[in-house]
DNA sequence: AAGAATTTTAAGCAAAATTTAAGCTTCCCC
DNA sequence: GGGGAAGCTTAAATTTTGCTTAAAATTCTT
């Protein structure tokens, strides 16, 4: 899951990124308002959190910007003021929810999980035949072992999961998992997937991960065509 | 222990927060009715303070709508009136207590007890494996053997095992233990965790917490998958 | 106010995770 | 069947993260 933040002070840019990270998702920053669109429009992201006070292009032109772009993706919007107009002012620009500062961690996070629920509302439960990942406790079972996985084998797996029944592609994969841009013939993702499939099979899933030649990777739902 | 305060006058509420901190609680604070709802239903809370009289959103409907959630936190309420009326109608709007202003901080104190003693009845006991702690008398019995531990090495294992076979990330923890929200750069965690693991081992704990790398920390019972 | 206990900071070291790079295997198309 | 591209595997290099320790700063006690 990737997400954007748009926010000038790096104190809380930096916070925010490092609670994120261990929470697996893959985070980018833009520390004004006009990289931010440029990159939001640029970039698929699964959710922005976007500070309303940034210099250059101020939060609530950011939101508005994006929904002209006709771009759908969740908004949530960082406020030092909560009084009601603003909060409608927000609302109305097209963000979807807001927070504000100061906040708990652990408040935005479950507003983030709230936001990405309602975006895949088919696809909210992360399991694939036998195999059963929890984002929230960052735990992977295959039936009732549990897997030891790293971080990047942990979000690998996530993005295949939530994806499952798609073919993920490398490029969207080293994008959304690695948060790389730029296209460079790396050979992580094969090392990657090696050390998955070494750490699947074993547990009894079998060979879950197929390659698609030339494109990427797939994970399939048992039982479906 | 952790609570929530929702009072609108900074004086009390810091007042509260020193005074209950002193006692080892965890303690938040929301300054009107609306930030309090919203922590109270995102974040577990052990007990909540709440102030009839706040903006925003009035004190019974913050009581109202917490119990709508189902959430049966232990709830006490105060009141500048303690005519009757006013206490049913509190009561009735589902909280627990309800102590007049002004008070001694002697007799709140006693009241959270006795809420807190009541939901510990219902609820099992803080332990995990060999590990049994009292939060009351800040106690910790490892097997028959008492160990003593200082303030911070008592919050950071109570909380390990509040939340025992769950991964604690590094921000949940500064967030809770700490109480610092906006500070990505310290290794406080690592250094008490190696006190406590120092303090755990020798008698008798083994190697109780985990480390998930990139992460946080776990406290697992044992004998569960 | 001095001493003791606790908490925090900082640095070096060790281990784990990640990335890179190279050789090997498989698949596809001619 | 052969050549080449794509993917797989392995090992080594690099980077990151966590552990430990000691010392500094803070808080608590007497």
């Amino acid at each position: 899951m990737r997400l954007l933040i748009i926010e000038d002070e790096p104190g809380i840019a930096g916070f925010l990124k490092d609670g994120l990270e261990e929470e697996y998702f893959a985070v980018d920053i833009a520390y004004d308002g006009k990289s931010g669109l440029d990159l939001a429009l640029i970039n698929e992201y699964d959710l922005l959190i976007i500070d309303w006070m940034i210099p250059a292009l101020s939060g609530i032109e950011v939101c508005r910007q994006v929904r002209k772009a006709g771009n759908p993706v969740p908004i949530l919007f960082l406020t030092a003021k909560d009084t009601l107009e603003d909060v409608l002012f927000g609302l109305e620009a097209g963000a979807n929810d807001y927070i504000k500062k100061p906040f708990e961690f652990e408040e935005l996070l479950a507003r983030i999980r709230v936001q990405l629920r309602n975006k895949n509302q088919n696809n909210d439960s992360l399991s694939a035949g036998i195999l059963n990942i929890n984002p929230v406790t960052h735990q992977v079972f295959c039936g009732s072992n549990e897997l030891i996985l790293t971080p990047k084998e942990f979000s690998l797996l996530e993005y295949l999961i939530r994806n499952k029944d798609r073919v993920c592609t490398r490029s969207r994969i080293i994008e959304h998992v690695w948060d790389i841009h730029f296209d460079s013939d790396t050979s992580v993702i094969d090392v990657y997937i090696t050390f998955l499939r070494r750490k699947l099979e074993p547990a009894g899933a079998g060979n879950i991960i197929q390659t698609i030649r030339g494109v990427g990777y797939i994970i399939r739902e048992p039982g479906l065509s």
